[in-house]
DNA sequence: CGCCTTGTCTTCGATTTCGAAGGAAGATGG
DNA sequence: CCATCTTCCTTCGAAATCGAAGACAAGGCG
């Protein structure tokens, strides 16, 4: 709350300003001071003042907005079949998102560089003329180590491991970059959703399982693999292995991926997380079933984590949350089991940025690099 | 980092600087401003110059100290049937500490009022005339709610629930006043311990089973219940019914009071964990069968938390913490199912800061109360 | 319509804070 | 022993920040 620089553009980009006054009271700076600053940020070309607002009983404040010239963001999203891709403006508002399919198992060089080459496509499309790329951002589904911006020990991203995404990525563009995991960012993204929740867990149950922490308002990184839960032992059976090398992972069990291959054994056809989803919304039991199982083995690990970090919201998105039952369950095995004291006042909700919250969140990291 | 006015007195306070120069580096300021502050605290009465420092390859430094008589802390750390009680100087360092016994079940007023002339009498007995009390705080065996000071639901406490402590402590003394749980204090008081490792879980095996949380340097409160991990599921078996109302809770199992209950029941007399531990260090092979084993439950709990925080270190105190096969047996389980990124640089310890370390914690805390 | 209240923004002198320069005190090395 | 380097601390303008006062612009109300 006391980096003076570029802060107030983050607090209009944010869109928790949008007056002088507002920056004020949110910056903690003299109102002389703020208005001293504006006038360096207008003169810059980053703000615009945009008429009048509404009065709140006195004499109505000066609107101020991002300059629509001011500069956009490239992020990306990186899957395991597909990337969705776009372009935002500094406010982090999406200018054009898009997916194209795209295989990382043709490994990292030829992937980032399909990056670079889908960012510049989207730039000549999209990008009024003579507005900047200010900063590049991409999601990788696996640990990333946050200090390198190289990938970490993936278990789903074979030939990735050690790979200087950051660098690479950098070596396209002269901007700041940002490389971090997906679920990270898509709790960054969700952090905005739910203003007041300030500690958050946003877990993503897709093709694998993922969950990025917001502790006190801020990502909490760890060594790259912190909010990793996919790998908790979640049976005593030893039947299933899995990629990771132990047994009985929650991933071997609950992820869009084990429940694809266990429908596929009972002979339903499945290829990605949404068919599993049309599956339960058609009434398929045998589908109901597992995503009700996954649910509640997601819901066990996470009555751990409730009782030991009182989250204020759980946040459930990816491909595989749209299905009610698994939300439902996870409810049902986290109200039942953790500690009144953590439960009162805890929401587990569905995703409110959707399917473009890590995009955002990418949005919002980068703003930081930027106008640092 | 930014809190300017006070902030210098606790970098001297907690012996991170002892010159000017180090203060300057330390806090960020200039030079110059902090020959200001410097003056002006010397002025007040709160800090001393003490001679020169040792040079580091120039003109050597004038060694600065807190005033002997800058003030005192008064700080307790309540257990089930005992009370540690200390003075300590605004540097955190303890002048006198005692250890009484007190019965929490005498109920909240009895309690509280007996801390208080006991405060009163150490004050008497152990300040130097003249100097001030400044502060006074304690930790508590149960959730405290951060934002009230009262006790929330402890599971160990009867007839304490929702008494607000501190407003009844700061009737005694119009200073500012702390309440916290004691596993917490005990984590604020390790974390100094243990400096560069930011974010820490500090385990407390006694006759219940605690932890505190260190995030980043601060301790993580949640809604006062973060860091509880006596109440998570550790078997299937159904078979022993914990106090909170669930089954097969942590604490039932790897307690203390749990592993007290067994012996007596194999005709083994024990009162308090640390005559478990002397069990254990005696050769006696059923204490020690039930310590590794309550270690091993403990661990498989703190994998799933390992690997969710990412911790750089796991502190390991209490009264039970002694015993050897218990943090063997913890260690054992973290680094074998936890992710290798999660461990690769994870260190699990005995308390650096013995068993004061939750007034010491207290200390700490309070300091920034009474500086602020 | 005039007056009061409320909120927004700017002007301007006072206070903090900074940064560069320099003096003080010791280490180092011929 | 003396020049030189390093580190510590203070001095002194320059720059940033603040706070109070006032100008400005509404809405509310008799």
């Amino acid at each position: 709350m006391r980096g003076t620089q570029g802060d107030l553009l983050r607090l209009i980009a944010t869109g928790q300003a949008e007056s002088r006054a507002e920056l004020a009271r949110l910056s903690g700076l003299a109102a002389s001071s703020v208005s001293l600053r504006v006038e360096e940020l207008i003169g810059a070309g980053l703000l615009v003042e945009e008429g009048p607002g509404a009065s709140r009983g006195g004499r109505r404040p000066r609107r101020l907005r991002l300059s629509p010239g001011a500069g956009l963001l490239a992020v990306a999203d990186l899957g395991a079949q597909h990337a969705r891709l776009g372009l935002l403006d500094l406010s982090g508002a999406p200018l054009v998102v898009e997916e194209r399919p795209c295989d990382i198992s043709l490994g990292p060089e030829a992937t980032i560089d399909w990056i670079a080459a889908a960012f510049d496509d989207l730039m000549g499309r999209h990008a009024p003329p003579g507005v900047p790329l200010r900063g590049v951002g991409t999601g990788i589904p696996g640990p990333v180590d946050p200090a390198t911006g190289r990938v970490v020990a993936p278990s789903r991203m074979p030939g990735w491991n050690g790979f200087p995404v950051a660098e690479r990525l950098g070596g396209h563009f002269d901007l700041p970059v940002l490389v971090e995991n997906d679920a990270n960012l898509m709790a960054v993204g969700e952090a905005r959703s739910w203003p007041g929740r300030d500690t958050l867990m946003a877990v993503k149950a897709g093709s694998g399982i993922g969950c990025g922490v917001i502790v006190n308002g801020t990502l909490h990184r760890g060594r790259g693999a912190a909010g990793d839960i996919s790998h908790v032992r979640v049976s005593s059976d030893s039947s299933t292995a899995c990629s990771c090398g132990h047994l009985d992972c929650l991933e071997a069990y609950a992820s869009g991926a084990a429940l694809r291959q266990v429908l596929r054994e009972q002979g339903i056809p499945v290829e990605r997380p949404a068919d599993i989803v049309a599956l339960v919304e058609d009434g398929v039991p045998e589908a109901t079933a597992l995503v009700r199982n996954a649910g509640r083995l997601i819901g066990d690990v996470l009555t751990v984590l409730v009782n030991f970090l009182n989250p204020d919201a759980i946040v459930v998105g990816g491909g595989l949350s749209s299905a009610e039952p698994l939300i439902s369950a996870i409810r049902a095995a986290v109200y039942e089991r953790c500690l009144p004291l953590a439960t009162r006042d805890l929401e587990i909700g569905h995703s409110r940025s959707g399917p473009d919250a890590a995009l955002l969140g990418a949005g919002s990291l980068l703003l930081d690099a930027v106008v640092g």
